[in-house]
DNA sequence: CCGATTGTTGTTAGCGCTAACAGATAAGAA
DNA sequence: TTCTTATCTGTTAGCGCTAACAACAATCGG
């Protein structure tokens, strides 16, 4: 029977007949070129070469039951705040030819869940997830998969799988404690009303380390934590204030950019005025003027480590949940220090 | 006979049997929803919750020849260079419920090459790629496959298919201009040796705008057009120049805002001693401090459009390659003077 | 009241590939 | 030599779904 679109794709049967060969050992070739003699291989490459032909990987993940694919889901690929991790994983699955599907959640679980939902029907062979907060539908059905999952940039006691864990509230405690030990009285602490668990994860550790330190948390909030325009409310809020604070504490160095940028931007020194710090250590804070406090995560080494352990269980070399810390460190640097304190310009 | 995995998973005949219909109707349910009858469908749905189906769209596929999917090819996926029109692409996708598949191919032509081919082989509906410069193998097969393509962020007479088209040369020409207009005399201009053919193009118009104002181009070459700390190097080398430039134009915003900072940081005031400008209207720039003159992309607008050009061709709405020319803008800010903002076509 | 039209569901035959196993051949052991 | 044993290639039978068409029921105009 004539093929149902009438337009004859080149198909691994043209080029086992092309090769003189079966289509299986086509598909040897292509899969384990070492299970085949080497002039067998020579007559069917050559015969791939002249057909142009085209793995149909899609009839091949069929077959096989396996893809070749791992899902990658984030709360946000726009902005640079996952790029590292994502990259420590490309890293990681290139090394193992596996591709790398990426869904964005926007923070959202509804929009998570059904990113999880069709990347099942699309049968990758494991999912890497950036938090650990999800519908118990979500888990439901991952767990009804069988798939491997490796959550991350987050920490529970109780991990869908595997997990690569980072303890946002002891990072943001540490860092808090770290500008009290920097003879800083009043810190604040930048916030958003909202559904990203890891910014709340942050401010409780920020509150338990105020507290601790005998002072009242005080948070201010904006709605946007992915865009340095958020810096402005900020800086209006701080300006607004009776007695403002003598240093800022930001979710993330993407809002503490915009709130010194902001302050700058209204005569105030940073931190002659008000210090600025930030979370994550993303690549930009170390060129800012002055070079931005936060606490540094190894982003890339999230990314690797979580794809290591999910193709180590994918592969069955581990059979096993793992549970793997990722250390941060505070980075002290200019915008805290009144030392060092460099003027500034506009 | 028994499944080859021995873990039997759900399939559409087990819900088919349960709701009592053919699998032909699940399907129809799943895919055309409208093309059943409210009773059935309601069954069937049933049947669907209880059971726990999953829609394989890998067989699905297979089946249908079609995958629902698209390909986005881009230089980098790290930096925030192409976060727009990546979002643009989403938010049109989302639209017809079409997911996006990326991948990178840090400029390298094999790389892109590579990337094309496995993606073929995922048998992908179309392609939307990042550059008009491809291996003339990259274009055979592409050709071949009788996918609908788009290029864009680049502009040529030859496309492949469809072109959502940017002149970065007319840009780059349009800023030296300008930059020229605002008495700026000695300007400079900061590429990369190398393989980014559009960095090349924008290298290109300054050069011709210098020469058409009788000055003699001044290029600084950097490594690395993705990264802030090139702003170093540029710094450094700005400085050893016996008679240095009145005004630096880079390659990109992000190469723009490095050297900004490292020369405020070398105690050099923007643009007192030296004007800045930059490239791609990157969501940063405005906040900087002085805010970065630089030329205005509309990044989400290329994305929209390049997405849905190639939705039009998968759907068979548009049968003929298009062609759209994308407007850039020069924004002057403060990092080199004062001034309106000008419009201008590619 | 009947053939034609429209709308809905089922049947059949693959989509293009690979797992599992069988068969063939060469190499090694007894 | 004969019997393993190891290595390579081919055969068979699906993987789970949907396009195309057939079958049937409901509706309609004359």
């Amino acid at each position: 029977m004539p093929s149902r679109q009438g337009k004859a794709n080149t198909t691994m049967a043209d080029v086992a007949r092309r090769a003189g060969v079966s289509t299986m050992t086509v598909s040897r070739v292509l899969r384990r070129p070492d299970a085949v003699t080497a002039e067998l291989r020579k007559r069917v490459e050559a015969a791939i070469r002249e057909t142009g032909y085209i793995h149909n990987l899609v009839a091949s993940s069929l077959a096989s039951q396996r893809t070749g694919t791992i899902a990658v889901i984030l709360p946000t690929i726009a902005s640079s705040m996952f790029s590292g991790t994502v990259q420590g994983i490309g890293s990681v699955a290139r090394r193992y030819g596996i591709q790398i599907v990426l869904a964005e959640t926007n923070y959202d679980l509804e929009e998570e869940h059904r990113a999880v939902a069709t990347l099942l029907g699309r049968r990758v062979d494991g999912f890497i997830i950036v938090g650990v907060h999800h519908l118990p539908e979500t888990r439901r059905i991952l767990a009804q998969s069988g798939l491997p999952v490796v959550e991350t940039w987050d920490t529970t006691r109780t991990p869908i799988d595997s997990i690569v864990a980072l303890s946002n509230y002891d990072a943001a405690k540490a860092m808090t404690t770290a500008l009290f030990a920097s003879s800083h009285r009043r810190i604040a602490f930048v916030a958003s009303e909202g559904r990203d668990r890891r910014a709340e994860m942050r401010r409780k550790g920020y509150a338990a380390a105020a507290k601790a330190h005998g002072a009242d948390p005080i948070i201010l909030y904006v709605d946007d934590l992915r865009n340095m325009s958020s810096g402005h409310e900020i800086a209006e809020q701080l300006l607004r204030m009776g007695q403002p604070p003598e240093a800022v504490f930001c979710v993330n160095d993407v809002v503490a950019a915009g709130t010194m940028l902001a302050l700058q931007r209204r005569g105030l020194s940073v931190p002659g005025d008000i210090a600025v710090a930030g979370f994550g250590g993303f690549d930009f804070s170390r060129y800012l003027l002055p070079a931005l406090t936060t606490v540094d995560v190894p982003h890339g080494e999230i990314g690797e480590r979580a794809a290591q352990i999910l193709l180590d269980r994918i592969r069955g070399t581990s059979t096993a949940p793992t549970r793997e810390n990722i250390k941060f460190t505070v980075s002290l640097r200019d915008s805290t220090q009144k030392v060092r304190a460099q003027d500034h310009r506009t």
